[in-house]
DNA sequence: TAAAAATACTCCATAGGTATTTTAT
DNA sequence: ATAAAATACCTATGGAGTATTTTTA
């Protein structure tokens, strides 16, 4: 059996004529004959019956009929949707993020475009530590992941940077620099010498552990740290039980949280957090070539912040 | 696209190896290379990834993998069906009959046997008079018909005699001759000929009234009618209302009705009632094939009631 | 009897086979 | 370096064309 047999087969159905449906389809009668005979016998069913003007469907041509029509359509949807699969129309993304992330405006505008540009494709987000998303990655349970720090091993990822913004200062609102108000003066860094720091965990994001460590030598001391939190936003309420201070993404300036209070720093460097897009190296689905494309195209056009100099 | 390139897809989907996949086909690899890459180039869609070990699908391809042995499922269920309905065990059968037929114990047990011989068979039942059942049928409304009388001008209708029946005296409750009760002695039809009759409309059932007819005229008499009824039930409404006397199929006997009292006849000729099938002799449906066939058993081996001679 | 389907045959397009090369890691 | 897919080319099956006969109401 050939879908050749099922075309034939609903043209001379609509015919009711072999000879009419043969020119339909541009051939000759015989032939046509010929296969809707051996339609016939391979079904082992009459299907039509011969009248000396033109044929008749028997009861299970009928029956048939119905179904051939709804076979070829069950075709063409699949081709469509084959073919949109392919165009990157089609199909499921899962999109992970360190808990930072979303606070940059950055990532939910370019999730919502996506979804706006690609209504076809269920879109899934995953909230995780930058470790766990690089293991996600591999094991191709997340296809793409909003990182905030350089990864060190990206065997098999490529690592997107995006943006980088400043960082801020977030202390205990009852720390004396907390004094002059969430937007005080921008402090010199060296100012803070003397406290003990909260600091995102060093091994879920060795990047911007590294880069805090790295801009307090330059500004001529070393941090004590009293803490590590496993996530950015764990650490701001431990700045709020008053275990030490923070530096954060400038992004989390949007939480509000109580008992902790922002400044601006100033000086040279300055450490700056980065937001980065992780993907597969070898991935080659077009929804996710789409979804870098659309991260990347956004991020060049992204209006920068006036940042502290 | 033939149904080829969605069989040789899925074996070479599932087996990972075109070479694999060839030899599960029976073929060789380069003839199964040739029609994947038809496949691909009609879609305009790449379907695999070729690796220096084997071939994986690509999302499209996982894609059209699953559509695809729908599709296949699809048919083979279609090829079912439609083998199912030439032999008659899926379809449509609309049976007629006169409202009197349903009374025989033949008709209620063949339907019965029918529904359980054909559970795949839409089964519905129509109650009308005799011609507009033979114009029911011609107009393909109905494919079968119980009927009460021979049909005189059955133009492409087949009618099968399948019983008869004696017929029964019915006479209003408070008339002499009911007196000695429902099953009193057979009285002679020659008893009658000073009796008013109610009959079935001609019209609607020639043979049953030229039957009584005859019969009273071969007693002796001609009967004076006053009354026409246009069903065999409401005839013994009418009876009830002591419009005069009928004579109804035995059959009826089960129809215990309020102010109806029944005898049976003695004497010959006695007037009898036919039951018959009628369909189209056209008719090529195996489903009303098995009905006939079914209809013509049964009404061969049912067990004749003891009649009065 | 007449129109249309079936048969008998012929041809050629293409599915499939054979030998070899190219590819991808 | 190697397994497997692609390419080149050949063969032959069977789908389609032509001429004719058979079927059916």
């Amino acid at each position: 059996m050939e879908l050749r047999h099922l075309r034939y087969f609903i043209a001379v159905a609509e015919e009711g004529h072999i000879t009419r449906a043969a020119e339909r389809l541009g051939m000759q009668q015989p032939p046509l004959s010929q296969q809707i005979r051996a339609l016939e016998r391979e079904l082992d069913v009459q299907l039509l019956r011969r009248l000396p003007r033109g044929v008749e469907l028997t009861e299970a041509g009928r029956a048939l009929l119905s179904d051939a029509r709804a076979i070829l359509a069950h075709i063409d949807h699949a081709f469509t949707t084959t073919r949109r699969t392919a165009r990157g129309e089609l199909g499921r993304l899962v999109v992970g993020f360190t808990s930072s992330a979303p606070f940059h405006p950055f990532v939910p505008r370019v999730i919502r475009a996506f979804r706006d540009g690609a209504p076809g494709i269920a879109l899934t987000l995953e909230e995780s530590g930058t470790t766990e998303l690089i293991e996600d990655l591999r094991h191709e349970r997340v296809d793409a992941a909003f990182i905030r720090t350089h990864v060190t091993d990206p065997a098999g990822l490529t690592v997107n940077p995006l943006l980088e913004e400043a960082m801020l200062l977030a202390l205990p609102a009852t720390h004396a620099f907390a004094a002059c108000g969430a937007d005080g003066l921008p402090l010199p860094l060296a100012a803070l010498a003397a406290e003990t720091f909260v600091v995102y965990r060093r091994h879920a994001g060795p990047g911007l552990y590294d880069a805090i460590i790295a801009a307090c030598h330059a500004a001529g001391f070393s941090p004590q740290v009293s803490q590590e939190a496993p996530r950015i936003v764990s650490t701001l309420n431990l700045v709020a039980a008053g275990l030490g201070v923070a530096l954060v993404p400038a992004s989390l300036r949007r939480m509000q949280m109580d008992g902790v209070a922002y400044r601006g720093l100033q000086g040279t460097p300055q450490p700056r957090a980065p937001l980065l897009l992780a993907t597969r190296r070898a991935d080659t689905s077009a929804v996710v070539r789409r979804f870098i494309d659309l991260v990347r195209q956004t991020a060049r056009t992204f209006p920068r912040p006036v940042l502290s100099v």
